[in-house]
DNA sequence: TCGATAGTTTGATAATCATCGAACTGTTTA
DNA sequence: TAAACAGTTCGATGATTATCAAACTATCGA
């Protein structure tokens, strides 16, 4: 794919509010986890939990969380019947990477 | 204005191809000038420049610096008939600070 | 096997938005 | 002052998209 169209669409994966709030909602579960479970994180966020969090319905749950897993932002992983969701650093830091750019000293 | 929604708003400025090219030649012009003129930028990017590089009409090239302004993205200076546009590296460096908050260890 | 659970897919709808032509404001130049 | 120039605003349009209800798949427990 085009570079540009890319980065754009992590852009646009991260441009709406239930989006952002689905990666911070994961982030601190997260950390959440890997303290009470010294690293062996049991419960991780599946798409339940962010329905009830959000207060939307799981249909959007279930297309937002396909957007951030398209644009690789989300990583998931099916166990049975759930699906669970982590953040995948790599694709945080390419952006990151990609707005340095754009700082002139 | 909610953390949240000045967060996607910054996102959602930059999720649209035609402004991240902006962006883009914005940079690469401020570089050229800066290394022509030894900072005293004179001849700094305007519209209709954006207009020819881009291929698109001046409304919709005015729509665009208009909401990386307002995302406070962009920086626009009048100068007489002229809008000169420069980046606003503050704004860039916000986001990374923000998506730094995704990356854990 | 039956019902409950977790999530997805589909189809429809309402909202948002990129784009352009036309008309406009304000500035420079002849 | 008139014409040319740089850019903006307005109104309309087509495309995209966030959302949900309903129907679906797949898995687990009794």
């Amino acid at each position: 794919m085009d570079k540009l169209k890319k980065i754009t669409g992590l852009f646009k994966a991260l441009s709406d509010e239930n989006r952002l709030k689905i990666v911070d909602f994961i982030r601190k579960n997260e950390i959440k986890c890997s303290l009470n479970d010294k690293g062996k994180c049991k419960d991780k966020t599946c798409i339940n939990d962010l329905g009830k969090y959000l207060k939307i319905g799981l249909p959007t749950v279930s297309h937002h969380v396909k957007e951030l897993t398209r644009a690789e932002i989300l990583i998931t992983e099916k166990s049975g019947r759930w699906s669970y969701l982590r953040i995948n650093p790599k694709r945080i830091a390419e952006i990151t990477d990609f707005l340095n750019l754009f700082i002139i000293n």
